[in-house]
DNA sequence: CCGGATCCCTTTGGATACTG
DNA sequence: CAGTATCCAAAGGGATCCGG
């Protein structure tokens, strides 16, 4: 748990791996999504969204977003609990640059399957 | 292989998987920076910049890229044979994107690992 | 020299059950 | 309600060997 994927320091090269390990996951951007509207948002509520997502999931990809600094969680001392979470500045920003990738992504996605589409694997050594 | 991580439909709900799920794995983008250049370059040199990727990994990813059409591949019928890998136009204008991101960890890098060090974990339930 | 095939360990993440 | 703990299946990816 320590070293994300023994990193033989390659983290340490590249600050960009720091922060792209985490795009990597499958629910870190599908959260900053419901969340960059600006609204603060509750464990549930997040749930409710991402309809998928299962509550140990839910919990670490926003335990790492708090982590960052990206996100910041409020609990509230009531019972029953509740606990919400909102974008930090530095969030938003973080989502600017994300966004781009979702823009280009919603812009070219015709082109990739295109080319996926026409894709023929290079033909192993083996005809088969 | 047929299916990402048995998304059941997440991939077509969301044209934005299909791209971020590439990056998410550990090359992609190291790959990109050394083709955003717009050098052309070729297995082995591409595996001495990299460097510590195996040349499995290397495979995969060039083909990963190439079959979204970001990259592509020329071979020649050379002995020994010599195979050389360039960025597309497409490859570029995603670049552009991925390179907004890496821009932005530069720059708040330092606040990400401020916001890193200053965290203390809730406290699990169980005080220990 | 390029890169496929195989083996195998590591990590990821889903389902479920349980607690403050 | 908001998580945590445990168990388990699947994917990622390194090492190695091999063939064209």
């Amino acid at each position: 748990m320590a070293l994300h994927r023994q990193n033989s320091g390659l983290a340490e090269k590249c600050p960009i791996r720091g922060v792209l390990d985490r795009l990597g996951d499958r629910w870190t951007v599908l959260l900053l999504i419901e969340l960059s509207s600006g609204q603060t948002l509750r464990f549930t509520e997040l749930r409710r969204r991402v309809e998928d997502i299962s509550p140990r999931m839910l919990a670490q990809t926003l335990r790492h977003l708090e982590e960052d600094g990206l996100v910041v969680r409020h609990v509230h001392a009531t019972v029953p609990p509740r606990v919400d979470y909102t974008l930090t500045a530095l969030g938003h920003s973080f989502f600017e640059r994300v966004s781009g990738l979702i823009d280009w992504a919603d812009q070219h996605q015709h082109l990739v399957r295109a080319a996926r589409a026409a894709y023929v694997a290079p033909a192993a050594n083996a005809p088969m």
